[in-house]
DNA sequence: TCAGTGATTAGG
DNA sequence: CTAATCACTGAG
């Protein structure tokens, strides 16, 4: 694969703790109009994986809004939450095995309620495929960024084996 | 530190 | 139908 070309069917359909962090240095494109498009790097994600891991949403097993998340790597899952925001996830892994990866962080834009909105994700996008989409895709680079690792945000109702697992992934934004 | 906000879910 | 929950953010 290389750098400018769209990440294929094989790149999501790999294990989500391999997706979520070579996502990151990646190019995310996203449609702003008629032949409009904007480009953004992703600078943080957050792996979730399987019925197994108690923070992802498919530990309560499956449902209408988590439904995506067993389909075959390289779909995206949209979900709402707090009454406010949209979260934007990539699904990783083979069908029936549900995993994702949260895209927390894009260039200018630190923390997954913010890209949600400088990239108006809404519901439509739900199921939308990225390896074929023509309003949304990623790149892939020639970056190989410093990643950093650390405990998922914002899931303190899993127990602390889940807690603790270092599933986020990020590069601290050059000063 | 904490309220806002409404989709989603389980349960009666 | 009801009520609880929530992978967050911005204001104070």
């Amino acid at each position: 694969m290389a750098a400018g070309k769209r990440l294929n069917y094989n790149f999501f359909m790999r294990d989500v703790l391999k997706v979520a962090p070579e996502l990151i240095g990646k190019i995310l494109v996203i449609r702003t109009g008629k032949n409009a498009f904007r480009r953004y790097m992703i600078t943080e994600t957050e792996a979730y994986r399987g019925s197994e891991d108690e923070a992802c949403h498919a530990s309560k097993g499956r449902t209408a809004r988590t439904e995506v998340m067993y389909h075959e790597g390289g779909k995206i899952y949209v979900y709402f939450v707090y009454g406010m925001y949209w979260m934007l996830n990539f699904v990783a892994g083979e069908k029936n095995d549900p995993q994702a990866a949260l895209i927390r962080g894009i260039e200018g834009f630190i923390g997954p309620g913010r890209v949600t909105k400088a990239l108006k994700i809404d519901k439509s996008y739900y199921d939308e495929d990225l390896t074929t989409s023509k309003r949304i895709w990623v790149e892939d680079t020639e970056i190989r960024p410093d990643i950093k690792t650390g405990p998922r945000i914002g899931i303190n109702y899993a127990g602390d084996i889940w807690k603790n697992k270092p599933w986020r992934f990020f590069i601290i934004k050059n000063s």
